[in-house]
DNA sequence: CTTGAATTTGACGATTATGTTACGAAATGC
DNA sequence: GCATTTCGTAACATAATCGTCAAATTCAAG
């Protein structure tokens, strides 16, 4: 679970520098001082996030990150670009290009650890979302970025309350979900309306999807509802 | 129960309104208005929660956070930052530092509220949820999670209050429970029935489970039930 | 073997949880 | 800005579950 980070760069000292603080931070460290090579071993490594010079030998920075942002393989991987003060006016192409956060040099390597702490949990958090786009049982398909729900390739229309209900009880099948569980998730703590009105969203739902369906959500009576495993 | 809460903030009257929105909702509240004071106070009275300004006379709140998360006694309180707008650049520091939410003043009470009673749930789950899920004896299963028995991987149908108390039963294998203890695990400490009940549901869940499980649940006269070891 | 207390057992009415439908308000789309 | 959809709540219907009671049975102590 140790995360791996790659640093591009040039300059020998920094990169050094940003080696050893990130390696007391338990992190493992890849390094390369030039872009070709840094490219490389991000593609065949794909570390967790990449620290990128703009200024390097051979390619710069831009190009690398247009690269990595190519490749289906690297394009979900952070890139934290670093740039030397007066640089600036590239900040924005860099962005823009792809990169997904910036640091101007001289930074204290309080601020480095800081920056790649909080966009590895960014990111952590995006790569969970997509995890399972699609949940199925039998022929009962939910694809969770589009928002829609197929029964036997028909296309079933829920609103999009039925719709995080039905994902929810699916993606713990087998679990019984409590109504303040199902509220807190579904329609979000700071709803606080009443547990039936879970209820009711469960019967609209188990009615669009017909028979069959509704009856692998199954109530619990007196704890709340659970999705047939 | 009921829930302790320690609020840090050194503005007397954001003090107050905090501390009176809390107890509207029958939460204890814990004040101090500086964090040498708070620091001590959350030490010597493990509250369940911890509110924190960020801005505080004494000691800040990051440094207080980070005191917590060390004291092996504090370091599992949930700790809400509360920081002034603009002050935004520190919230991921903040969080980084272990505070597990921030709130940015001016806050309504009602997002207070809200957002308190969320973290404190979080956080009740997190400490239930690595118990044990399943309990078995001979072929007899229950899964705690989905509320669910099987004998010989056939499932049988028990109500909750059944499962419940098979499932303390169970627990507690080779222990005797008393029927006024059943009443409180079972039935919840405000049940003021008689024991007689406690017979009646040990009499269908025996039934339920067929006469080899049945005997599994051991009658000691006099005293009151135990699951056989 | 007798006896009283404790437990088992079955029945029943009461209670409670959930299902169902309807309706007005709010959100959404055109 | 109007029409339509979606939502949350309430009210009522239905069904599952419960607690209590009382009679039957078992148990243990003498």
């Amino acid at each position: 679970m140790t995360k791996t980070i790659l640093v591009v760069e040039d300059e020998k000292d920094i990169l050094n520098l940003i080696e050893w603080h990130l390696r007391a931070e338990e992190y493992s460290v890849l390094k390369a001082k030039d872009g070709i090579k840094g490219l490389n071993l991000a593609v065949e490594q794909l570390p967790d996030l990449i620290i990128l010079d703009l200024m390097l030998p051979g390619m710069d920075g831009l190009q690398i990150c247009k690269a990595l942002k190519k490749n289906q393989k690297t394009e979900n991987i952070p890139v934290v670009m670093l740039t030397a003060k007066g640089e600036e006016v590239d900040r924005i192409v860099g962005l823009e290009l792809g990169a997904d956060d910036y640091m101007v040099k001289p930074f204290s390597p309080r601020e480095l650890t800081l920056r790649v702490r909080a966009i590895l949990k960014r990111f952590d958090n995006k790569s969970e979302a997509p995890e399972a786009v699609k949940l199925k049982y039998k022929d009962l398909l939910i694809d969770m970025d589009s928002y829609r729900v197929w029964i036997q390739e028909k296309e079933i229309a829920l609103t999009v309350t039925e719709f995080k209900l039905l994902q929810e009880l699916l993606q713990n099948k087998g679990r019984v979900r409590t109504r303040d569980q199902l509220l807190d998730r579904v329609w979000g703590y700071q709803f606080d309306g009443y547990a039936r009105t879970v209820d009711t969203h469960i019967r609209r739902l188990r009615q669009k999807i017909g028979e069959e369906y509704a009856d692998a959500i199954e109530t619990v009576r007196g704890i709340g509802y659970r999705f047939k495993e």
